[in-house]
DNA sequence: ATATTATGTAAGTAAGCACTTACTTACATT
DNA sequence: AATGTAAGTAAGTGCTTACTTACATAATAT
C-alpha cells in the first residue's frame, strides 16, 4: 500500500539528512521503516531513485511564492515580519533536507538534484520588493544590498539553529534580530558613515 | 619522510571536506596524493586515525584569543571590524574543515571531534567585551543578544560564500554589511520599536 | 660496502554494500 | 475454489571497501 511506501520514505529522509547518502544503507532504511529491504527495493528501482523521491517529495515553496504575489501590504515592518515567519517555519520544517543537501552537494552521484528554481524566484520577486520600498523612499541603501542584509541575516540564525543545532538561540531573540534588521535597513548608511 | 605524510593529509583534507567521511575512499585519497595505497596505511594506522589528525592538524584560531586579549581598542567601530576580518580569514583558510565539521557531525563513526573548546573563549571573551561596551555606554541594547546578533550576521555571510558556495557575495558586501550591523547595534532598539 | 629506511607492486582477505532470485505467507477479490 | 496483491525470508551475486602480507627497489646513513 501507499503506507508502506510512505514508511520507506519517511525512514530514508531521516537517515540521509543525519548519516549523509553514502553512509546511509538501504538495509538501514529497511530497518528503520520497519520493512523488509526487499520490499523497499519492490517499491523503489535504486537507492539513488528513492533519495530522488525522498528529496523531491519534500520542499514546497509555494507560500513564499504566494505570499509575495498576494499578501503584500508595502508596510515593510509587517512584510518584512510575515516574510521571516515562513522562512523559520520553512527551514524548521525541511531542516532535514537542508542538511541532506549540504551533506551531499559535492558528491557526484547526488550532484544535479536541485532546488534552484524556487530559490531564484524568491530572489527576483525579493529584489523586486526591496526596488519598490526604495522608489517609495523607505530605505535609501541599494535595494540589492539591502535584500542580502535581510536574508542573510535570517538564513545566518536558521543555519546555526536548525542545521547546526544550536540550542541557544530561541525565537525571543530572532524576533528581536528580525525587528533590529529591519530597523537597520530602514537607516541611511552615508549619514552614519565613519563619523 | 615527512613530505608522504603531508601529501596525503592535504588530500585526505580535500576528499573529506567536499565528499565526506564515508564516501572518501583510502584508494581516492593516495590516488589524489600520489602514492600508493599501502604507504598510506603504513603512515598512519586507518582511515579513521588519518581523519582525526587531518582535522587536528587544522584549526588555529589563537589569532582570535590573541586579539581579545592584546589588541583591543574599545573603539566598537575599529574592534568589530578587526574582529570580522579574523573571522574572514579564518573560515576562508577552513572551510573545508567547516564543511567536514558539517557534513559528518551526525555520523557515529566521527561525533566525538571538537573544537568547542575554542567556540566557547571566544564566547565568553566577546560577551566580556559586548558588557564593556554597554557599560560605557556605547550599545544600550542587551549585551548577548547584541553579541549574538554580530556573529550571526557575520556567520550568516561566512556560510553562504564558503560552505554554500554562493559566488555573488564578495568583500564590498561583506565590508558595507560589517558597518552596517555594527552601526545597528549601536542603535538603541527600544527606541524605534513600533513606532 | 652494507644495513636501514621509505617507498612501490601485486595479491589477497574478510566484511559490507546495492541489488536479485526463488520461494512463502496472508489476505482480498472474483 | 482460483487468482491477485503486498508483503516476508533466506540465500546469493558481483562489486567495493578497509586493511594486510610478501617481496622488490632505490636512496640514505653508517
Amino acid at each position: 500500500m501507499n503506507d508502506t511506501r510512505q514508511k520507506i520514505i519517511d525512514a530514508a529522509k531521516e537517515l540521509f539528512s543525519t548519516k549523509g547518502y553514502a553512509a546511509t544503507t538501504t538495509k538501514d532504511i529497511a530497518g528503520k521503516a520497519g520493512i523488509s529491504e526487499v520490499t523497499l527495493f519492490r517499491h523503489f528501482e535504486s537507492k539513488r531513485n528513492l533519495f530522488m523521491v525522498a528529496v523531491h517529495s519534500t520542499f514546497e515553496a509555494d507560500i513564499l511564492i504566494n505570499f509575495f504575489e498576494k499578501d503584500l501590504t508595502y508596510d515593510i515592518e509587517r512584510d518584512l515580519k510575515k516574510l521571516s515567519g515562513f522562512f523559520y517555519t520553512l527551514y524548521k520544517d525541511n531542516a532535514k533536507l537542508m542538511k541532506m543537501h549540504i551533506k551531499d552537494k559535492d558528491s557526484e552521484e547526488i550532484s544535479e538534484f536541485s532546488k534552484p528554481k524556487v530559490e531564484m524566484k524568491v530572489r527576483t520577486l525579493s529584489d523586486e520588493y526591496f526596488q519598490k520600498m526604495h522608489d517609495m523612499g523607505v530605505i535609501s541603501d541599494e535595494p540589492i544590498m539591502c535584500r542580502k542584509y535581510f536574508f542573510s541575516n535570517v538564513f545566518g540564525f536558521l543555519m546555526r539553529k536548525f542545521i547546526l543545532e544550536k540550542t541557544d538561540d530561541g525565537t525571543d531573540y530572532f524576533n528581536w534580530m528580525v525587528e533590529k534588521t529591519i530597523t537597520a535597513i530602514k537607516t541611511d548608511s552615508s549619514k552614519t558613515q565613519k563619523g
